[in-house]
DNA sequence: TAAATTAGTTTACAGTATAAACCAAAATAA
DNA sequence: TTATTTTGGTTTATACTGTAAACTAATTTA
């Protein structure tokens, strides 16, 4: 009757960071964190269990001397949100 | 941009407790644990939160000689339960 | 009368989330 | 030039949470 809602992506944080690379092809670790309202240190560690888990890439390099992470969601990530979306919408589904 | 999730809807157990009582005027405590596939343990422990913030009432009595515990939900359980999926659609909306 | 079942509660432990502390380089101010 | 601040993060200590196992207590059955 309740499927599992998988627990790496039912948490705000995750949910959060994967429901905007849904969107986007690729965003600044800073983007991030802006539209999240996250601290930095938060993101850096739910990001790094969001890469653990192959559900996005994270591609470090500079800009302007400064470091630079970009991140973007894999198949994997898509796949993986879409199945919790489906699972999710069997327990608020009645009431959206 | 990401409204808060009420921490306490954002965990499967108590989600599927609420939605479940969503649906009935009210439940006994056997029957919402056949349904969600708790443990009667995990399940006693995440009712007593929702009743502390008073999002269900707990009725306790006895039925044939046995304690039976019944539960229903209470208008600021239904308030939060429907603030949370609208915050929640939020994150998952474009993709339903 | 011993064992098993029903209906739970309590609690100890593992796992998780988070902010604070930290790091290193670059830019700016004094 | 040298101190301070800013940028862009990572690491880590702590508090919080979730969960199963252990327990309680009454009842039923063998």
């Amino acid at each position: 009757m309740f499927e599992n809602l998988d627990p790496l992506l039912h948490q705000q944080l995750r949910l959060a960071i994967i429901s905007l690379l849904m969107n986007v092809r690729e965003a600044e670790f800073t983007y991030i964190r802006e539209k999240t309202g996250a601290t930095a240190g938060n993101l850096s560690v739910q990001l790094s269990k969001l890469k653990e888990a192959n559900y996005i890439e994270i591609n470090k390099s500079f800009k302007d001397n400064y470091p630079m992470t970009v991140c973007s969601i894999t198949d994997t990530g898509k796949a993986a949100f879409d199945t919790y979306v489906a699972a999710l919408t069997k327990y608020i589904g009645k009431h959206q």
